[in-house]
Formats: C-alpha cells, sequence, structure tokens
DNA sequence: TCACAGGCTAGAG
DNA sequence: CTCTAGCCTGTG
C-alpha cells in the first residue's frame, strides 16, 4: 500500500454524491480476506471502519478500472487513515490511471475561497458537510450509459442494473462494440423502457466509431447539443455526462432534488454569477447536501 | 399497497 | 413555443 495525499476528498461523501456507481464500501474482514488488505494496516488505523459519520469514518474502498484499457489495471483499493490515504495502485498505475481520475489538477481551494466570499448561506451549510466531494474524471462511454438508465429511476436499482451488465461481461464495463445487446431485454437487468434507448445508443456509437473522441474534443455547448440528440438523452442527461464524463465543471444537472431545493432555498434564483464557470461542483454540493437532510 | 425514482418522448394546445 | 400524460418496474 502506498501513501498519497489528497486534499478535499473523502471517499464516502463521492460515494453517495451519485457521480459513481460501481464503488463498494468494503468491511475490514471482506478488504482482507478478499482483496489482499494486509490486517495490520487496517487494525493500524484508529476507529477503521467504526463511524458512520462520514466526516469521521475511516473507509475502504475498492474501484474498479474503467475505460478503454481498463484490462491493464487492478481495481484500486483506497484506504482513508483519517490522515491521508493508502492506495493499492503503486505510482506508474496511479499516474498512468488514478491521478486524473481524482481531479487532482482542479483547484479545490480556490471552490472553497468562492463559497466563503459569497453571501450564500445554503451553499455554505452544504459545503460545511460536502467538502470532501470532488467531481470525477469518468470514462465517457461508461457515463453515457449509466446516466442514460439513470432516468425516471433510483438509485438502487440503477446500480443493480449496471452490476448486471458488467457481470454479463466478464466483470468490466463494456465497451460500446463490446456490449451484448440482445441481453438488455432480460427483464433481470430491470432497464425497463429504457432498453431501446440504451440499444439504439449502443448502435449509433458503433456505427460513428469516431464520436467518442469527438465529444472529448468539444467544448461545453456543442457536446451537450450533440449528446441530447440521441433518443433517450434529454437535458439532464445529457448535463450529467458533460459533468461526469466530459469533465465540463461548468454543467449544472438540475434533477428532481436540485429541482426542489432550489425552489425551496432560492426563490429568487439561483447565484450563479458566485460560481461561474464551476457550477457543477457547487451543484454536487447541494445535491449531497440535500441527500443527507431527507 | 402505492407513490416515487437523479426524465424523456411525443402529442396536444 | 409550453405543457404534460404515459412510460417500465424495483424499492421502501
Amino acid at each position: 500500500m502506498y501513501n498519497i495525499e489528497i486534499p478535499y476528498l473523502n471517499l464516502r461523501q463521492i460515494a453517495e454524491s451519485g457521480q459513481c456507481f460501481r464503488w463498494k464500501r468494503l468491511d475490514l474482514n471482506t478488504a482482507i480476506s478478499e482483496y489482499g488488505v494486509p490486517a495490520d494496516i487496517v487494525y493500524d488505523i484508529p476507529d477503521a471502519h467504526k463511524s458512520d459519520n462520514p466526516a469521521f469514518c475511516r473507509d475502504i474502498y475498492v474501484i474498479p478500472p474503467f475505460g478503454a484499457d481498463q484490462r491493464s489495471f487492478s481495481p484500486l483499493i483506497m484506504i482513508d487513515t483519517g490522515n491521508g490515504f493508502l492506495s493499492s495502485a503503486d505510482s506508474v498505475d496511479w499516474s498512468g490511471h488514478w491521478s486524473s481520475y481524482f481531479d487532482m489538477s482542479t483547484d479545490y481551494e480556490d471552490i472553497r475561497r468562492r463559497i466563503m466570499e459569497s453571501d450564500d448561506t445554503h451553499a455554505k451549510e452544504a459545503y460545511a458537510i460536502g467538502s470532501g466531494i470532488r467531481i470525477l474524471k469518468q470514462d465517457l462511454w461508461e457515463m453515457m450509459v449509466t446516466f442514460m438508465i439513470s432516468q425516471n429511476n433510483n438509485i438502487s436499482r440503477i446500480t443493480g442494473s449496471i452490476e448486471k451488465i458488467c457481470e454479463g461481461h466478464g466483470g468490466y464495463f463494456p465497451r460500446p462494440e463490446e456490449f451484448d445487446i440482445d441481453m438488455l431485454d432480460d427483464r433481470s437487468i430491470g432497464l425497463g423502457y429504457r432498453a431501446p434507448y440504451l440499444k439504439e445508443l449502443i448502435q449509433r456509437i458503433r456505427d460513428d466509431v469516431d464520436i467518442l473522441n469527438e465529444l472529448s474534443q468539444m467544448n461545453y455547448e456543442d457536446a451537450y447539443r450533440t449528446l441530447t440528440e440521441y433518443k433517450g438523452i434529454g437535458a439532464k442527461v445529457a448535463n450529467c455526462i458533460c459533468l461526469f464524463g466530459l469533465h465540463h465543471i461548468g454543467a449544472f444537472p438540475i434533477d428532481t432534488h436540485v429541482r426542489q431545493l432550489l425552489d425551496r432555498y432560492y426563490p429568487n434564483g439561483f447565484p450563479y454569477e458566485y460560481y461561474s464557470g464551476v457550477e457543477g461542483i457547487i451543484q454536487q454540493y447541494l445535491f449531497y447536501y440535500e441527500l443527507k437532510n431527507k
């Protein structure tokens, strides 16, 4: 295990902020027996895994590799020691695969400063309980599929559908060319009316093999417009894909929870002017805050 | 039992 | 243009 310093990172907060659906939180025994985490390390951590309060818990998460070259990497074990993190990735894999995933190039100190210098009391409250949320740089294709499935759906069902899709493809998230399209009709996957949307998406990506690269080169406006041309991708899903799959951190997805929060706390309009260019990060704090208050 | 899920499409007005 | 019924179905 390797020590690593990442400021403004709380694993549980990210896992519960609704941006990723394949992280798994491990209990101590599973971490040791199934994932090879050295027992002495785990038991050395004060209060390891003892608290349910995300601010104090010492969580262990396993994070699957992603992207076209996902088979070249092992799942990442991350342990919150309360004083930094222990990572299972050596420096080669860390710099080659995981470093950018955790968005190390964004200045989260500046985000903090912007909130503190605003007079947005709700954002300050949200930040107080979610300051360890980062916007992960996840795989574009995986985000397109994931958030298409997420529409009018609940988190446990979304997680289950994605898990079953991966199980059906050797434990990996299938690339467009690998996707077993017929499997998507299986009732056990639980896609419902979204299955035809997803099948059409896969087919269109296969027929236009450069589109993923092209999307990743586009600015936010062009990417948003292109994405919403797919059947089953509307405003909210397109913004989620822009935010989580393309790292356009100005994208501001508005789902039912954020809608309610905006109506309740910002009846005169949300003060976007404080957060120019980083609106999506603020949205994540607010979303997490709203979820925790229910 | 039944409203609700991190919405979208298509059709009506 | 705006508005909204209907959609699959697992979950609490």
